[in-house]
DNA sequence: TGTAAATACTACAAAAAGGTAGTAATATAT
DNA sequence: ATATATTACTACCTTTTTGTAGTATTTACA
């Protein structure tokens, strides 16, 4: 019922990211803000990089932008891409084999749940959590 | 994103169990139909007796039966249990925590979509899987 | 051109989840 | 009573996930 660990830290970092203004983001300076070790960290960069989602410069003042339009990552696509293929869609019960019956019992009940939440995550891109990062920031300022 | 095995196990076998008409489940009878490892099931059962959802009866002519009514058991309660206190309600993301900004950056749309999957669960008993596999059961049998 | 700051790659270690084995305990039937 | 069918307990093995280590590579800057 959760989300392993590294999608949450994919979610974490891309989250972070998207919500600054930063033009380069080290894997250090990551993980000292974020506090997820240091080389899985990497790993996971590197990783997001080879899915497309992160563009990377080695060297000195390297460090990993987007190589993507924040309108077109969605929450979804992070979890899918991430924790493997069709983690959200395909029916996680396996309740289309595991009885010896079909349909299965608890499979539209499931699924109902299921698809409110995929809604959700597929219609929630990044570009989504900025804009809603920046109108709280301003709704902080008006009431200081 | 998934759901454990043990939990997917213990959904499959409480949802077999509700629809079915036997007045004893032995855990080898339960794995002749499930398919779900002998001593795993096994020991599942035996937890899910601990739990209160099943009763058994050791000996000879053995087996296991629920201890508490259909309509007394959600879908929640049974991914609760079995997966750990409060799987479905907390923040699983723990985003409360693992940015230094509060509140997190993406807890509103988990939230959101967490939330309208609970309430399907939490809304869903053994009771309703059952009354929905007899209706399932007499429309087909109309349409031979 | 050498040094420091960064990513990249590969292999391994530790922890958690999933699964198995052996044996004890319990109850029924004959 | 004894054999058999069942659950209960404890310890261990296997696989997957999470995390670490070492070393190579790339690049900027003094």
């Amino acid at each position: 019922m959760t989300l392993n660990k590294t999608t949450e830290y994919a979610l974490t970092i891309l989250g972070f990211m998207a919500t600054r203004n930063e033009n380069m983001y080290s894997a250090e300076y990551l993980h000292n803000q974020l506090n997820i070790p240091r080389r899985y960290l990497r790993r996971l960069l590197t990783d997001m990089s080879k899915h497309g989602f992160l563009k990377s410069t080695s060297g000195r003042n390297g460090g990993f932008v987007f190589d993507r339009d924040l309108k077109e990552i969605s929450l979804a696509m992070i979890i899918n891409t991430i924790e493997g293929s069709d983690a959200i869609f395909t029916c996680i019960l396996g309740f289309s084999c595991c009885i010896v019956d079909k349909p299965c019992i608890m499979h539209d009940s499931w699924m109902e749940a299921r698809s409110k939440m995929v809604d959700t995550l597929s219609n929630t891109t990044l570009a989504d959590l900025k804009e809603k990062y920046q109108l709280d920031l301003i709704r902080n300022l008006k009431l200081l």
